[in-house]
DNA sequence: CTCTGGATTAGCT
DNA sequence: GCTAATCCAGAGC
């Protein structure tokens, strides 16, 4: 079933390890694509260095001040968007970027939607550009509602995920201290 | 207005 | 391991 306020409302490190396992829906056009969540990052609060927040509410980070729920997407290095589920209350800009996806459904169309032209599976989804790009997430899909949103929203499909690791995040120069980043 | 650099990736050395 | 590709947010003037 699909994740609710109440679920990315909660402290976002606590969000970040029970998104793990979820499944993240993408309804496009030409077809249904799903994947599993199996690497993601958390970024917390405008004192976090590596935040885009640190520097306030503005134009691109409004959308992190949002009650939890929303979809917050950004274009990076000019050419890939990294799709982010923001959390907690309104006025706190917090977010955890999915880095990295299993596919589960759409898989042939998935390949269509990447650009490379020999993408084994297991290179499809696994960071976070590659997945937006698989899952036709850009821009137009920021700072929707995932809890209604008839087109982009993450299930619980029943997965219990036991074990995972936590370590410094990825791609960041300040900061990497936090272990807010989760795989399994 | 101009300038700098980034929560990345693919392809090459 | 190195770097080009390519856009735009944020900062400074």
């Amino acid at each position: 079933m699909r994740l609710g306020r109440d679920f990315y409302c909660q402290p976002t490190l606590s969000v970040a390890r029970q998104l793990l396992g979820k499944t993240l829906v993408s309804k496009t056009s030409v077809g249904v694509l799903e994947g599993e969540i199996n690497e993601v990052e958390s970024y917390i609060g405008e004192d976090d260095l590596a935040s885009h927040a640190r520097v306030g509410k503005t134009h691109r980070t409004q959308v992190m001040y949002y009650e939890g729920g929303y979809s917050y997407v950004y274009l990076i290095y000019g050419m890939y968007y990294c799709f982010n589920v923001v959390t907690e209350r309104t006025d706190y800009p917090s977010a955890i970027l999915i880095r990295s996806i299993i596919p589960t459904k759409g898989i042939i169309l998935m390949h269509r939607n990447r650009k490379v032209i020999s993408s084994e599976v297991s290179h499809l989804t696994n960071g976070p550009g590659k997945l937006c790009q698989a899952l036709g997430i850009t821009k137009e899909q920021n700072a929707i509602d995932l809890t209604t949103s008839k087109t982009l929203y993450i299930e619980d499909r029943g997965k219990e995920i036991s074990t995972f690791q936590s370590t410094p995040r990825i791609g960041i120069s300040q900061a990497t201290e936090k272990r807010w980043r989760f795989v399994y």
